[in-house]
DNA sequence: TAAATATATCTTAATATACGATATAATCTT
DNA sequence: AAGATTATATCGTATATTAAGATATATTTA
């Protein structure tokens, strides 16, 4: 099989696996939302030139949706001790709940697909997964 | 390994994936733009009505939002021969096109991380993904 | 001490999203 | 054939989201 021709087919399988298996009733979370929560997920904690940098908008326009998002409990600030003008937000578990909500496959339909095959092909799933993150990685990060 | 802990793990990589290798310059579109483009790509085709029940909106918005679509040649309508009331939506090249960077992994980046990995390892990904695909059709559709 | 940095707030404007009211055309029912 | 139902389109209205310039405050650096 050509290289193209197996990525054509991952991509198809792979939108095709969040259209089936991601949660279908989410709370209203904007799309900057799930954006700015997320770039705080992976990274930890961001500032807010972090944050305007990553979203590449202003300053002002970042601060402002974490302001939204202070106010809901999703995330929260702590200011940093090295430096006193740089506030880390940092994700809320209630905010990490909510991102989970609207970036992963839904824990009960994927544990539905999982049990129902053979093990060893959950197996090849688990690996397969680990393998691609961290090539993922390892190449692009 | 427990079940409910590969799950988690899964999920995490998940969504390490495609932060790390969707596209990252991406055209502006909505994203009820991007749900209803979505909903037509993975059935083919859609009524006005079908596209209002699986956003969760009146059928006036669901108009309004393939009328804006329409206009931005994203998808085109051909109305039905068995029932002229009905209009079908279908997405054009271009939509099909806009979607893909949108929703799939950036083919390039992709490329890059399997090129670079064991064949047999990219052999295992693309069994995984076919499998889960294929489990998850066969469970939740 | 002045300049630079980091963030916060306010104001303004554009865009996204939604739906009720209304209208038209096609199909179904009586 | 007429009336009712169905499917969609358009218009008007409203709210939420998004963005950035102007301005302000506090902290750090030169």
């Amino acid at each position: 099989m050509q290289i193209d021709d197996m990525i054509e087919m991952i991509n198809e399988q792979w939108t095709d696996i969040y259209y089936l298996l991601h949660y279908t009733n989410k709370d209203n979370l904007t799309h900057q939302a799930i954006r700015l929560l997320q770039y705080i997920e992976k990274n930890g904690e961001a500032t807010i030139g972090d944050l305007a940098e990553h979203l590449a908008v202003s300053h002002n326009t970042a601060s402002e949706h974490t302001k939204r998002l202070i106010k809901k409990g999703l995330v929260s600030k702590k200011r940093g001790s090295l430096d006193e003008r740089k506030v880390f937000v940092v994700l809320t578990e209630e905010g990490r709940h909510i991102l989970y909500r609207h970036t992963r496959l839904d824990k009960e339909k994927l544990k539905k697909v999982l049990v129902q095959m053979d093990p060893c092909d959950a197996e090849l799933i688990r690996k397969a997964f680990a393998i691609l993150s961290e090539g993922a990685k390892k190449c692009l990060r």
